[in-house]
DNA sequence: CTGAAAGCGCTAACAA
DNA sequence: TTGTTAGCGCTTTCAG
């Protein structure tokens, strides 16, 4: 509504509370040395005229911009979205902005990584959930402010992130104690090219196995392309017409148990009863769905990220390489029961 | 790593390349009246230094800070983050950062409408999917910045919405078409007071039953807390329960959708053999489960206003009374059918 | 405790 | 086509 007017300066204020700008400006960021009388008059004045200091000129003289930039590959996903859901007020708490930089595709990130658009227009950046190339690291480190890791180990830089090995090997090792055998694992990778943490995930899983004297099977392990119904279709269709098909399997994400679960029963493979199906995430959905899982926690990492952001920015002497591993909790819930005792022929009974 | 060296500036991209402050801010700029072999020179000068405009002294004597701000109740939902993963790469393109302002709760919120800190920090705008008082709204015209409101009419100013009363009137004259006769219609409110379009689609809803001639009966309209296993559960047992059970439910929302269907399927009820269940948003997760729903496109939403918000950035002499209504879909997939031919009896057979 | 003055890094007249 | 000059609105010495 309301078109370009000119926005009151400090000058104005200054002028209506009798004072220099220098003691307005020094009210207004609450400074010790002003008089509780004089303070209360620049208030009002600043009140009055619906003042907001311009943080462009304030930090053209401190330096600071005043602003914590984060990096995410896209918000449409529960992992970014919950993780800025809890950083983005931690940032407003200290008086900052948020600014939030997208890469959807690899043209933006390779446009990112090439003109680091967030230089000079942020006193630090949260980078969330890629999996970088050394080579971007790197790029990262002349950025000229700290830069947090979240959700990957960046060598020798502040980083946020879960024990995935261990997340999947809790999951693995969850459904061979309920005394499940075969048991299959379902990476998935994104269209986009960013890929989550199916490495170490199939690491974990892995392990728990051979710990168990369970011999790997290569066609347990089937991935299924995020985002493609078809595919993870095919995909549960794989499974079920091995020669010996799993009674357990374990997903790489909740959204995709999701899935799983509803193809397995489209099939008329009764979830739990016939087969076991566990997540990884504790996603709403999950329970919602009452899906078991492995929880881990994107809002806390967030707010871990954030509050290392801020001291990093605001203590210049902090420690600079600091790792934080959080920790993953199993949530059984009720898409996993113990097999059927007689190992089951195929469709039969 | 690097530490808090001085980052290099004009003057001194200036120097390296042998011209005046004011040729490299031209050159870079892109502005015509460069000679190319200056311009060439300017720009390598830049690269070599690693040199990067710093916006804040630039917006300083332009009075634009290049930042579109959003305000957003959260991102931890599927709308709200398809939204900005569309408007973010667009601002971006446009060369401007993106501001995201969160208000997860009453406090939040209130203090953003209090405060008004996008003042001064942003060229725009953009307010995302609330339920806006008169007054919030009216603070919001002398924010000195275009406003534009999605998910949500606003009188006299730039909105872009869908029309929740005939997605839903699709919703539910879909169902009658198949042959239902009781449908049940699940709105959801969610924990931190701000609610979705429910109003607008109870009103589709029952503007097809009505036109169809079917007597509305309020308890077949059941709300269910959003975040809320138990609740949903509690409220799948109301229709079950029922004199009369529906034949089909309506759910405001996909998610809500998926986990009444899970509930349904737990207590034996088969969908959409007994049950027919459709939703409202065609969610990601809609498609894994071959669900059902009316589509709408916030990433559409998000497209619109960012391009709103930059048409009115940039010309001031633009409609600032546009309403753009988006349509919706409907998609039938395989959660809806017929309903069964003899009125079911319960558990019976 | 308060004011005066200088200048942060850039852009936009105005000259040349 | 390029250089010179004068601020943009604030914070920060340094005086008082």
């Amino acid at each position: 509504m309301s078109s370009a007017q000119r926005l009151p300066t400090m000058a104005d204020v200054a002028e209506r509370a009798g004072v220099s700008p220098s003691t307005v400006s020094r009210a207004l960021r609450g400074l010790p040395s002003i008089s509780s009388e004089v303070r209360a008059r620049v208030e009002e004045a600043a009140r009055e005229l619906n003042f907001a200091v311009s943080r462009q000129a304030a930090s053209l003289v401190t330096g600071k911009t005043g602003v914590v930039a984060a990096l995410v590959p896209t918000l449409n996903s529960w992992f970014h979205g919950s993780a800025l859901s809890s950083l983005g007020p931690l940032v407003r708490a200290a008086g900052m902005e948020l600014s939030v930089y997208l890469t959807p595709d690899m043209a933006e990130r390779t446009a990112f990584f090439e003109r680091l658009p967030a230089r000079r227009n942020a006193d630090a950046l949260v980078v969330f959930g890629f999996d970088l190339t050394d080579e971007e690291t790197v790029r990262l480190d002349d950025l000229g402010m700290p830069v947090i890791y979240v959700s990957q180990h960046a060598e020798g830089r502040p980083s946020v992130y879960v024990d995935d090995v261990e997340g999947a090997w809790k999951a693995t090792r969850y459904l061979l104690n309920l005394g499940h055998r075969r048991i299959a694992f379902a990476p998935t990778v994104g269209t986009n090219g960013f890929c989550f943490s199916s490495r170490e995930r199939l690491l974990g899983y892995r392990q728990a196995l051979t710990e168990a004297d369970i011999p790997l099977d290569d066609g347990l392990v089937v991935t299924m392309a995020f985002e493609d119904r078809r595919n993870i279709e095919e995909g549960v269709g794989k499974l079920l017409s091995l020669r010996e098909p799993p009674t357990a399997v374990f997903a790489e994400m909740d959204e995709l148990a999701i899935a799983i679960i509803h193809f397995l029963r489209r099939a008329r493979v009764r979830v739990p009863e016939q087969i076991s199906v566990i997540g990884f995430d504790d996603h709403q959905i999950a329970q919602w769905t009452d899906l078991s899982t492995v929880a881990q926690s994107p809002s806390d990492m967030g707010r871990l990220a954030g509050e290392l952001a801020l001291e990093l920015i605001h203590d210049s002497g902090a420690d600079r390489k600091r790792h934080l591993v959080l920790p993953t909790h199993l949530i059984p819930r009720s898409t996993t029961a113990p097999p059927a005792a007689p190992q089951r022929d195929e469709e039969d009974r």
